[in-house]
DNA sequence: AGCACGCCGACT
DNA sequence: GTCGGCGTGCTC
């Protein structure tokens, strides 16, 4: 071995500009041989002692920092938690999403890897009673969380500490610990223990199980005490007794928290029909030869794209690769694991926010140790320590989801193609209406279009989309949320007991109350947008920030008493359809009824049981489910997300469409459709009934042009926060400035305007959008005005850089 | 982030 | 004259 390197290039946990770049470490001799790149320090940090954590990203002889330095405290891991491809990921996508490096290494890094930095303060000589009863009621040392104690003690204790009869201590906890449980191994040879066994009273029977049980188990084999007794049939006590007679010594064994500890089923490999094989063919090919062409599956509902991406992986795996497969976290139902388990088996791992960041944190490890090849996850599973991918699918591509919403706002499709290049290996994007951004790549032959045109099993029929125009039907029969031909098509699905599928587009939006006679619509008093009802708790609502107050009687405006809900959400239309249909059974799905845990799970399978004529939901019934007995779906308001003001409107509205549409009619019953809107005549409703997404396509492309806007634009937009609107709004004004002054002519400027919303959680946002074809001099202007922004943010002012927004709004 | 240093007004 | 407010710069 070669001398051991002096010095460290630490990322300290410190997310400013300032320590964006690694600062040097001396390597105590003690830690020389266990301080390795890629793994988590912790490291003293500015003046006093205080401690924080850090990354180790590079090991030298040499600095270029001339003062003294500082030694490494402790290290944290025993191998590396950031191998060379996730380093340079990181520092890749620091650039690309105006994040700090050590921001995006912690969204790399299960939860538990964060360490949980702790301040104590403890006497230093001996207080009186008095101060003693005052600031250390509970003893010495106590927590020192300024943000959590009052300002009496925090200033009591600050004057003890200029005073040097208290001090500070600092603490980094690390999180991480693997589950144990104990273990056992045979402390004797068989022989032995069968000579005991033999010796042993006629009174003790189960003495003389285990013993039996310990002679024929492998001598150097460490397993599971709970497992141990099941199988010789013996109580704890008989254990205990064992370890105390030396027969066998007991150790701690780490075990997984296994998620899913239900057995599937193993299935094989289903005969494909011919655009599923040429799909294939064309993955695998990119597979055997290690190259780095991305794909673009094209199919609807039930055209078989999963078992085109399980064939692949498979080809992949075969090869002695890895795969990673992303789906979007409202798709990571078991269904959807327990098909890929039932293929690949204990090779899956499985990553989402479902899980407890226990299991998280084993189903990395398992990852990380090779002993998981196949890992399926939601957004943040782009990151999983996998080597040697084979392949990366990512399925419902043009999912809004995959998009990050905050620090480092990354989308995990650049995530996917970055390590495709990275790996050699083909990414597969998949979707029954790509994104627009991504069809168009593929026309210009950036990835190799493949489309499953059939549906792959009965050859079902595609069903049939009616549009109902809802301003003839508000003429007929006044005000209601379900039409006569949407009533009437509920009805024959209810004598016929098949079910029903409603969708309400967002979660009780529009469900606020107004006064008939003055206008009046009760807001919150924190967020600038209206309360929404919620019947259950007989109480108005704040979806931002969750403020809750009673509904009102009589208007607080004009005191008229025709105040009144107006609009819908999935309560009233539950109350209403109860009362229209009082035989048929409801279950209703949205962000309310699913929020504990395993609820999502537990009203699917109801619904799949039939337990329930209609499932009535917001967006999250339009995905990934598959029930065969429904052969109606009904969208009350398709226009709700039409009319918001964001240039993927059309885009958003046209894809739930088309999607909920895919939900009815599987196997041999026929579907129908009904989709509800006052814009009968838009090109998304028009097309997505016609389940054109090539016109589509075209058409979107056509506006998009017009209006300047991606995929024909790069966009960024930046948005600035404070309590006080002015604040907020003079600094979006002075980024204007700046931007305007940096940027050519030709970069399109939106704004500065207040957010749609310009008020949330006590904050007032205000944004600006930039658009942009070249524009060389973009992130010289952003890092400027990135720099800008740290003095005031000292004051409250939060400003962010969002390149490629989701949505302009 | 969090700490010290330094510059200002209000107090013993 | 000093205590303590906050604005600013720096942390290997």
């Amino acid at each position: 071995m070669t001398t051991m390197a002096q010095i460290g290039q630490i990322l300290v946990d410190v997310p400013t500009m300032q320590t964006n770049d690694p600062y040097s470490y001396a390597i105590p001799a003690e830690l020389e041989h266990q301080v390795q790149v890629g793994m988590r320090v912790i490291v003293p940090f500015g003046r006093g002692h205080r401690l924080v954590d850090g990354v180790v990203v590079g090991l030298s002889d040499v600095t270029s920092f001339d003062g003294q330095l500082k030694p490494i405290e402790t290290v944290l891991d025993l191998a590396p938690v950031l191998n060379s491809e996730l380093r340079q990921l990181a520092d890749w996508l620091a650039t690309k999403t105006y994040a700090f490096r050590i921001t995006c290494i912690q969204a790399m890094l299960p939860n538990l890897l964060k360490t949980q930095p702790k301040r104590q303060v403890r006497p230093t000589t001996t207080l009186s009673d008095a101060e003693m009863a005052t600031y250390f009621p509970e003893g010495a040392p106590r927590d020192f969380d300024a943000t959590k104690l009052d300002e009496e003690t925090v200033a009591g204790l600050l004057k003890l500490q200029r005073a040097g009869e208290v001090e500070v201590v600092y603490q980094v906890k690390d999180q991480a610990t693997a589950k144990t449980t104990t273990g056992i191994t045979p402390a004797l040879p068989p022989t032995k223990l069968n000579e005991i066994r033999e010796a042993v009273s006629q009174r003790a029977p189960k003495q003389a199980d285990l013993l039996a049980f310990l002679a024929q188990m492998p001598a150097d084999k460490v397993i599971a005490q709970s497992e141990a007794r099941k199988q010789a049939n013996v109580s704890a006590a008989v254990m205990t007794t064992a370890a105390e007679k030396g027969w066998l010594t007991r150790s701690t064994l780490e075990v997984y928290r296994d998620p899913f500890h239900q057995p599937v089923t193993p299935t094989k490999p289903l005969q494909l029909n011919a655009e599923q094989q040429v799909a294939v063919s064309a993955i695998t090919t990119a597979v055997d030869e290690q190259q780095t062409e991305n794909f673009l599956v094209e199919g609807v509902t039930g055209s078989g794209k999963t078992e085109v991406y399980l064939q692949s992986i498979a080809v992949a795996l075969d090869q002695g690769r890895t795969a990673l497969m992303l789906v979007p976290e409202i798709a990571l139902t078991p269904q959807m694991v327990n098909r890929v388990k039932a293929r690949f088996g204990q090779r899956v791992a499985v990553l989402h926010s479902g899980l407890s960041k226990g299991e998280q944190y084993d189903e990395w490890r398992r990852i990380d140790r090779g002993e998981a090849t196949v890992v399926v996850g939601a957004r943040s599973a782009v990151f999983a320590p996998v080597e040697n991918l084979g392949i990366i699918i990512m399925d419902e591509e043009h999912e809004s989801s995959y998009k990050q919403d905050e620090n480092p706002r990354y989308h995990a499709r650049d995530v996917a193609l970055w390590r495709g290049e990275y790996n050699h290996c083909p990414v597969v994007l998949g979707s029954a209406t790509p994104s627009l951004e991504t069809r168009a790549r593929a026309a210009k032959g950036l990835y190799t279009r493949l489309v499953l045109p059939k549906r792959a099993k009965t050859q079902a029929m595609m069903p049939t989309v009616h549009v109902v125009d809802m301003r003839e039907q508000m003429k007929l029969q006044g005000d209601s949320d379900f039409s006569e031909p949407l009533m009437t098509a509920i009805q024959e699905r209810l004598d016929r007991h098949e079910q029903i599928v409603l969708m309400l587009n967002r979660r009780g939006y529009s469900s606020f109350v107004m006064c008939r006679d003055c206008g009046f619509v009760l807001k919150c008093p924190n967020c600038d947008i209206s309360l929404t009802l919620h019947m259950d708790t007989h109480s108005m609502k704040c979806h931002y920030c969750g403020h809750e107050e009673p509904i009102p009687h009589v208007c607080p405006n004009c005191h008229s008493k025709k105040i009144r809900y107006y609009g819908t959400g999935t309560q009233k239309v539950q109350q209403a359809l109860e009362q229209r249909l009082p035989d048929a059974k409801i279950l209703r799905m949205d962000v309310d009824s699913t929020r504990r845990k395993g609820a999502h799970e537990r009203l699917l399978r109801q619904f799949g049981e039939h337990k329930a004529d209609i499932l009535l939901g917001t967006q999250m019934i339009a995905k990934g489910l598959d029930f065969p007995n429904v052969t109606l779906v009904g969208v009350l308001n398709a226009d709700t997300a039409l009319g918001l003001p964001d240039f993927r409107a059309s885009e958003r509205t046209f894809q739930l469409l088309t999607q909920v549409s895919g939900r009815a009619g599987r196997a041999s019953k026929p579907g129908e459709v009904y989709i509800q809107t006052f814009n009968p005549d838009h090109y998304a409703i028009q097309l997505a009934q016609q389940q054109d997404y090539e016109r589509f396509f075209v058409t979107e492309m056509h506006m998009r042009h017009q209006g300047s806007y991606p995929p024909y634009y790069f966009a960024v937009q930046l948005t600035a926060s404070h309590e006080e609107e002015a604040v907020a709004a003079k600094a979006m004004f002075q980024i204007v400035e700046a931007l305007k002054q940096g940027l050519s002519p030709q970069a399109i400027i939106l704004g500065p305007t207040p957010k749609a919303i310009a008020r949330v959680k006590r904050k007032y946002y205000y944004q600006v959008v930039i658009k942009y074809k070249h524009e060389p001099k973009l992130r010289a202007v952003l890092e400027q005005i990135r720099q800008a922004a740290q003095v005031p943010a000292r004051h409250g002012l939060a400003v962010t850089i969002d390149s490629e927004p989701m949505s302009f709004m």
